[in-house]
DNA sequence: AAGCGGTACAACCGCCAGTGC
DNA sequence: CGCACTGGCGGTTGTACCGCT
């Protein structure tokens, strides 16, 4: 007997997200909150599977997520976590305030990758190419793993200072707030310590609830104001604010978002 | 202008861990 | 303790788009 279906396929409609669909789930998620998954579906009146809707708020309804490339910095710090961390894409996201783990894995194969390998690095050990061909011949060095990339010593890894020489100058400047938030992030061992022994999350709990909590928002920097995300969705997804059904936000949901653009 | 190949990204799938009963 | 259920994660696929020939 094989594993239960997360859902009942009959009747469960695949493949790309209508506009009407994804109102009627921001209009269910903005009303109630994010609860049961499963039952999602049904009380939304949405045909399609609870885990495809999770995956579409996650990854592309979410009001506080940035959009557009990642900039130079967040490339840097991107690549920076996965030598440390591997292919920990839930991870390496939790440190970029905006982004999510589908975007940050998808940059990764179709980007990133590349640029490594074209600098001669290998994308999976963080090794130089002709060095990983040496290393191979002498296991002891323990980097041949996308799980083993910390160091016994101190947690840094190992050639991290081999891939900031791999990195062209230009490639480590960026705005003031990246640099910032890169510099903060690479240079707290303890903060990826703690990533790697699988310690909660610093940032992105603020979806937990209908309303982000404000002070949550504003520490993060380069994170959207919840009016700018309203204004994201409306301009990409070309609806009126009535349509998404954010004249179904309560008094007190409209005062948090008054209160969370004024700062 | 049409065909083709490459690229980017949204979405799906299967597995696993956590939790409640 | 074992089972069932749910949410989350990472790998993979499908497809729309774009540039080149």
């Amino acid at each position: 007997m094989g594993r239960q279906p997360c859902c009942d396929k009959l009747g469960v409609k695949k493949g790309p997200w209508t506009a009407e669909e994804d109102q009627k789930l921001i209009n269910f998620i903005l009303t109630n909150g994010q609860c049961c998954w499963r039952a999602l579906p049904k009380l939304a009146g949405l045909r399609r599977c609870g885990k495809s809707c999770r995956l579409r708020w996650t990854n592309y309804l979410r009001p506080d997520l940035k959009r557009g490339l990642l900039s130079e910095a967040e490339e840097q710090l991107v690549i920076d976590l996965h030598a440390r961390l591997g292919n920990r894409w839930s991870k390496i996201a939790a440190r970029l305030p905006g982004r999510t783990d589908n975007e940050i894995k998808n940059h990764w194969n179709t980007h990133i990758k590349k640029k490594l390998v074209k600098m001669g690095i290998d994308p999976v050990t963080h090794e130089p190419l002709n060095k990983q061909s040496k290393t191979e011949q002498s296991p002891s060095h323990g980097h041949n793993s996308a799980d083993n990339h910390i160091s016994e010593n101190d947690g840094t890894a190992a050639n991290s200072s081999e891939d900031n020489s791999s990195t062209t100058p230009t490639e480590n400047c960026s705005t003031t707030d990246d640099s910032i938030l890169l510099d903060s992030i690479c240079n707290d061992e303890s903060l990826l310590t703690s990533l790697w022994l699988d310690e909660p999350p610093l940032a992105d709990d603020s979806w937990n609830s209908t309303v982000p909590a404000a002070e949550t928002c504003n520490d993060q920097t380069s994170l959207p104001s919840w009016e700018d995300s309203i204004a994201w969705l409306l301009d990409c997804q070309d609806f009126g604010i009535h349509d998404f059904g954010f004249d179904c936000l309560n008094d007190n949901e409209l005062n948090t978002t008054n209160t969370y653009t004024k700062q």
